[in-house]
DNA sequence: GAGGTTTGTTTAGCATCCTAATAATATACG
DNA sequence: CGTATATTATTAGGATGCTAAACAAACCTC
């Protein structure tokens, strides 16, 4: 064994394999959408992570709730409590979000959107139906939808393997 | 759904055209995709950033080059160099990488795999096939290269409007 | 009702990524 | 040749995400 024949064997061509190419383009894509997405946020003076809780707070205030807690942030936005505290300490610190008590639970705190808040949000959104569409512009309509029920299958899919995980 | 006339008619509704679903459902896989990895890295003793690195290396010495440079590794993994800096710094406390001098430039730097990587990186391999079929068996092969060539399309309109961006 | 468990949030500490700025070397051009 | 520019790597500082652990409050069980 004096050259590489085991990682070779193993790992030299597998790159090339249709289940590996998936998995890269999926990990590729999203790099370069993020690329895309950032200086766009930018212009708005938030993050990628912000516009998410700004527009889960929106669509909650929209359907009539009364703001949102930490924890339901955490499960709408699929990120761990400890990562929701810290960006909406950032918005708070920008002045768009406050958190308030919870009547009857003392534990809880409430996030909801500032005056200064909705504001932005309407502005992030006037331009984001437009921003999208350019971002994706590159599928067609029926392409979108395929790569939708695709990567929908394959969450499902991961969302199975995640319990599995989790069981153990 | 009568009332929130600004909020519903901008942003209630956004979420649902097939533009914003595909895109949501990429952030939504990677996502998942990194939840069900890390636990698998770990496994190693690694993150999926350092197994990047590793491999890169590993097929670059399969190809029979001398090691990278930082930069190399920079435009292979699509990093920014001040990331690669960190990502070599933790593999080079591991032990798994070195630093060398590239004979003919002072300013570069070399990165090789230690035997101690070598052996690390065999014994990711070995299990990374198994792995990765795993992960994408929500798909069968045909999905799987579409999902592939979808995604490879949408990567490439990305990038065209990365240059766009960078051409400012 | 007391004690144990669960839930909601935060803190601490780590890894990744970024941009901007620094330092050092290489290259190119007048 | 000598200065101006470009390249290579690093540092500094910020944002995001994670796990583990601490804490308080709520719930549940006996």
């Amino acid at each position: 064994m004096k050259a590489q024949s085991p990682a070779d064997a193993a790992g030299g061509q597998a790159g090339e394999r249709p289940a590996d190419l998936a998995l890269r383009s999926i990990v590729h894509a999203f790099g370069q959408l993020e690329r895309v997405m950032q200086p766009y946020f930018a212009r708005f003076g938030i993050t990628g992570s912000q516009w998410g809780v700004l527009r889960t707070l929106q669509r909650s205030e929209a359907a009539g709730e009364a703001g949102l807690r930490l924890t339901d942030l955490s499960d709408r936005l699929l990120i761990r409590p400890p990562s929701v505290t810290g960006v909406v300490d950032r918005l708070e610190r920008l002045g768009v979000v406050v958190r308030d008590s919870v009547p009857g639970d003392l534990r809880a705190k409430r996030v909801t959107l500032t005056r200064k808040g909705r504001e932005l949000v309407a502005r992030v959104l006037a331009a984001h139906g437009p921003q999208v569409e350019t971002i994706v512009a590159g599928l067609n309509a029926g392409e979108q939808a395929d790569l939708h029920r695709l990567l929908g299958k394959l969450t499902n899919h991961l969302e199975g393997l995640l319990s599995k995980q989790e069981a153990k």
